[in-house]
DNA sequence: ACACTCTATTGAAGCGCTTCACAAGCTAGC
DNA sequence: GCTAGCTTGTGAAGCGCTTCAATAGAGTGT
């Protein structure tokens, strides 16, 4: 730990004196090292070593005016959607020599504003938000009179920020059209279009795929929740109906949901997966795969969207006063598993 | 945004004269309330709101030598059990004044190790960390020659900092204890004791528990992973045999190992959850509640050992140079479902 | 009116770094 | 041998806060 006597934390002066150089040489090694000699970097790193020194970034941020951190405020870490922007954002960091700290709101917007207020703080070089979201058409999220450069994920486009968002409408479309060209025309559509912004836009675009097929017809199966005992309560309902009034396709606007339907139909023998109902998911959970049979999904780019936003602040912070936000919309990607197609081979 | 004109970020200094007051003053609304009559509190508060002034905590803590944020560095964001530990600490965090800082080193011990060196760098007030294990017996985790105050998570008791681990040799044996209690005799531990310590740990409480019995048999079936896979290949495995050759009780060592066992038996009707065999799993994920037959588990207090390693750091902080590393061991706790206790009413 | 307490407020001295104008030491050209 | 032009290295002036000794005010008791 500490070392020899009682010891105070070591600053760059000590490391100068240690090394016998003057203090802004010490700076220099560590930030601009092609300004100095290659002899007088090793001494100086060498009396790093042997002090232990670490340089303190409080009082770098507050020199150099700039810090290299950036803030990721995430509305909901257990969902690996979110959990997955984070681990692109920090590639995309790291590739810079920025550095990502985290903080999950929880699903809390008063902790949301708590945490931006801190970054603010700290004088982070930017912020990455994944925002609370409500079902209103625009919760508008930059919050702070601070100007603290922000970034937007999972957000429809906005004045305020640069945004990326995922086309929820493109995803609902791809999963119908799916089953339309699999021949399945009786259609569900399992969740409630207002449950949440996303699940409407899905909605959306699952009907303009069946609007472009006049033979196509489409149920709408309302759920409280979409978790798997709606689902399998939406597979009772659909089991107890004659067989003839049953759907041969059904979308359901989140994975979870799509494993309570098939666990629904796996426990009885009278419907088989796909050959009778053919089942979509949203998300590409875990619940997807693990499910008795795999189920067919959209993956969310989560990743994708953590890496593309982080290039999109660093930009921002580069280009300073000409900035201009941008906006990216990314699509989000089918899955084909057995839920829709049986195992070949 | 931005106030007026082309407006620097207001400081302490702006906020004193557009109060009327000296910038001490300004410090003491802000840190010693007590000691500044309401009127004055009242002038800077509004000058502070006029003027949208965001202190600047790299000065704060450079100046005042302390910080208020603490950093947590989590070995898998992705496994609930460690995010349950960050809303515990957290919530404990919040209830004394200290911030919560994230950083994922995603099983990542380089990751890990810079981490650290990030926080130490922040001279953050102290670290809680969730190291990465390996299967080897004391993987002793501080790392730095800085003075890092630190608690170790999940982790054995080590001289070299205060820890919080749960009792996995207890979470077999209570396992156990159970299903014997059910009246099972013919146990089976699925999984591979050296695939983790924890696993290990675990199976050596299941052998206390049918040690103390003499009529009960163990048989163990080693599996590669703990993923659902592995599990229906358990459970293949099991209905092969004769069905007098099969136990009458499983411990699985994860969830989702248990969640395959089920998931295989619900496929057939050959054996009956939990008529015929019982099954146990550990963690309390999702996949316990999720599965067709709930699964009995065993909780790891997530939370509860972020919240207990928070308030030993907070002691060591307090404490100082007379602060004594301390160990704490929390107990798993088992719940009790439908895998081995049939819905009674 | 005076001495004595308190309490509320002040402002200058750092905290540990980055920066940058400047100095010093070289090399090369003539 | 002298100067111009480099490359290296130097150190003092802040960055925006906290702290604390010092001061100004407001009471109190006599």
């Amino acid at each position: 730990m500490a070392s020899s006597p009682d010891s105070r934390v070591p600053r760059m002066e000590d490391v100068a004196r240690e090394a016998g150089v003057a203090l802004g040489t010490v700076s220099n090694v560590l930030n601009r090292p092609q300004k100095v000699s290659p002899k007088v970097q090793a001494k100086v790193h060498k009396a790093i070593a042997d002090l232990g020194f670490v340089p303190n970034r409080a009082a770098r941020v507050l020199a150099a005016g700039t810090s290299s951190t950036i803030g990721f405020v995430v509305v909901d870490l257990s969902n690996s959607f979110f959990l997955d922007m984070t681990r692109g954002a920090e590639r995309e960091a790291a590739l810079h020599g920025l550095n990502l700290l985290l903080a999950n709101s929880d699903v809390d917007f008063n902790r949301e504003r708590a945490y931006l207020e801190l970054f603010a703080q700290e004088r982070v070089a930017g912020v990455l938000l994944a925002p609370v979201t409500t079902s209103q058409p625009v919760p508008t999220a930059i919050p702070h009179a601070f100007p603290l450069h922000t970034v937007l994920l999972n957000s429809d486009a906005t004045e305020d920020a640069c945004t990326v968002g995922v086309d929820n409408e493109l995803g609902g479309y791809l999963a119908a059209r799916h089953l339309i060209e699999l021949g399945r025309s009786r259609l569900m559509f399992a969740g409630s279009p207002d449950f949440a912004r996303p699940v409407g836009q899905r909605f959306a675009g699952v009907k303009r795929a069946i609007d472009e097929v006049p033979t196509v017809g489409l149920e709408l199966m309302p759920t409280d929740e979409v978790q798997a005992e709606d689902g399998r309560a939406v597979g009772r309902a659909v089991l107890d109906r004659q067989p003839s009034e049953r759907p041969d396709g059904i979308i359901a606007s989140a994975d979870l949901l799509a494993f309570g339907i098939v666990q629904a139909f796996l426990s009885t023998s009278e419907v088989r997966v796909p050959q009778d109902i053919a089942v979509t998911g949203y998300d590409n959970n875990r619940a997807a795969w693990d499910s008795g049979v795999p189920i067919t999904t959209l993956a969310q780019p989560g990743e994708e969207s953590g890496a593309v936003a982080m290039r999109m602040l660093m930009d921002e912070l580069r280009e300073g006063r000409s900035h201009v936000h941008t906006h990216t919309v990314l699509s989000p990607k089918l899955l084909v598993r057995e839920s829709t197609v049986p195992r070949s081979s």
